[in-house]
DNA sequence: GTCTATACGCTGATAGAC
DNA sequence: GTCTATCAGCGTATAGAC
């Protein structure tokens, strides 16, 4: 392993960790393993496991950011807004069955520190707020048509494509890809 | 407490942790001192923790495929049975913001003993299909409208509540009354 | 059936050498 | 920055008295 690249590489086993197994479903013996390191420089990078959780959350949370303001979004249509909405859950499927950060989180909630708790509700609020604008304005441009309030619908298909991913576990990946199908049934015009 | 109520009352304890924390976030000490008893007690009656699991799911399942037989339900029609799942699921955001089963389970599905899995799959595509057959034959009856497969749009609204319920930690409970809201409105007539 | 006592691996975490 | 050594606490689990 190169030095100086530990710390982002403990991220990257965290987060795959996380999204595989739970917040309390990993230990740093799972990284220290992974990696070939010692469970001490772990401790060195994140003192405590809070501060690894949190940086985990930043960065998705980040990364989330940076999506949203990249050209191929920001030059997108809004069904393709959609799709590429739908391509960013179906990574974690293809990531070995992952669920997204929500499902992870929100389930693990009540055991997670309070940092952890407000890096989650941060990010999850961020996405809802990205997804009813683009549920509104899709739907006052004419490419979207459904009934209700756009942050309602997007309510439903934020939290329909998280319990998809983890229904995806006890079924298969075209459980997915049926969901996102129907959907696109439903706000289509 | 009686003796005999022990065990039940043990899954009625381990239930609550289960959709409160998660099942890798309670552990038998949980269990001994909201009961006040030992732990070696719980061990009598579940050897295993995998025991405790299977049952609590075992009678979720049987729990479940009793309300479906029950008088209400049969006699009900197709949009008072969508509203008695809804019903079901507000339940456990009721008990003080629990999960649903399959939100639970799902995601913490790839640590938890063959045994859990199994039952878990088996409840969750009971589920599924008792919902199936509501979203087809409710449209046959003209009760429903919604486009493609009644599969698919049973799969959309499974999800959808599930991940309502895990929503709802990091907003708050009018979240979930949105999206029930906003399903009616989806395959509503 | 429930208890006390006990085992022992894993957990997050720290001290200090290199 | 990474290591070895070590820790206390908690996890599941068992033996055996009552």
């Amino acid at each position: 392993m190169l030095p100086g690249d530990t710390k982002e590489q403990i991220i990257n086993v965290g987060e795959n960790l996380l999204l595989n197994l739970g917040y309390n479903g990993f230990s740093y013996r799972h990284i220290s393993s992974a990696l070939n390191i010692r469970n001490a420089s772990i401790h060195y990078h994140f003192p405590q496991k809070t501060d690894l959780g949190v940086a985990i959350i930043k960065r998705a949370k980040e990364r989330f950011e940076k999506w949203t303001q990249s050209q191929k979004i920001q030059e997108a249509t809004f069904s393709e807004k959609l799709d590429a909405l739908f391509s960013l859950f179906r990574r974690f499927l293809n990531a070995g069955g992952q669920v997204c950060f929500a499902g992870s989180l929100q389930t693990d909630f009540k055991t997670l520190p309070v940092e952890m708790q407000m890096e989650t509700r941060a990010f999850i609020l961020n996405m809802l707020k990205w997804s009813t604008n683009l549920l509104k304005e899709g739907r006052e441009q004419g490419e979207f048509k459904y009934p209700g309030d756009p942050e309602n619908q997007a309510l439903v298909i934020l939290t329909s494509l998280q319990g998809a991913l983890q229904t995806a576990r006890v079924t298969d990946a075209s459980c997915f890809d049926a969901i996102t199908q129907q959907i696109k049934n439903l706000v289509g015009r």
